[in-house]
DNA sequence: TTCGAAGTTCGTAAAACATCGAACAAGCTA
DNA sequence: TAGCTTGTTCGATGTTTTACGAACTTCGAA
């Protein structure tokens, strides 16, 4: 488990970036993340098995749309919100608002821990 | 050839619009597109077969990116410019800004007719 | 040092997607 | 009517995506 790889700001691309948000389970783990805080992996909530979770979340990683941090054997992860908006302005709030009107991803979720 | 159908703009999806602007052939088209003309099918240059663009038009036209209209044996296709930005409030405008700016979809154009 | 917890990776399977050429349908045009 | 033009649809193929469980790696705890 070393540590992952992320893009930087000029080696994300567009196609990518829109990929990783074409697929609802992954707007939810983003929306989860859209209060800028960073959150622990086992506190994200999804309806799929873990490998496929840490699948999702490297598709996220690897656009550039999610940083992930490891602490031992636990790892955090957290939105990339000024990198993104830095090279794709206004896109990222624009999904979040219209994924907020429009309910997507609210299978995804975080687990009662204390916050 | 049957007129296609056009989702309304309720029956839009985030998801599908995503899907649909996620492939740089699309991405491409919409630019062609985005200056808010109307063009014709025959005008739409991409370097793929045409059975294959055919496709791309349609999940273009399925998200409800594009309306397309049919005249005789020719169809046009336009942009949903309005109804887009009512749905997805500046999703398309950051894309068209992004793509612009990251060079995509450059392998679309238009063939050089009497515009 | 043995055990458990946390994630990742692997192997696999099913579905979706991109692509092509061929066949087709529908409307002009000769 | 016969033929041409324009796009769509069909069938096939290879790739990518999503998904799962099992195996694995690391680290921390008992």
């Amino acid at each position: 488990m070393k540590q992952a790889r992320h893009p930087e700001p000029h080696e994300m691309t567009l196609i990518a970036v829109m990929g990783a948000l074409s697929d609802p389970i992954r707007v939810g783990l983003v929306r989860v993340l859209s209060d800028g805080r960073e959150r622990g992996w086992g506190q994200l909530r999804a309806p799929v098995a873990k490998s496929t979770l840490s699948h999702h979340l490297r598709i996220l990683r690897d656009a550039g749309v999610t940083r992930t941090r490891q602490e031992g054997t636990r790892c955090y992860v957290e939105l990339r919100r000024a990198d993104l908006e830095s090279r794709f302005p206004g896109l990222l709030d624009a999904v979040l608002n219209a994924a907020h009107a429009d309910d997507v991803g609210l299978q995804v979720g975080l687990n009662d821990t204390a916050s």
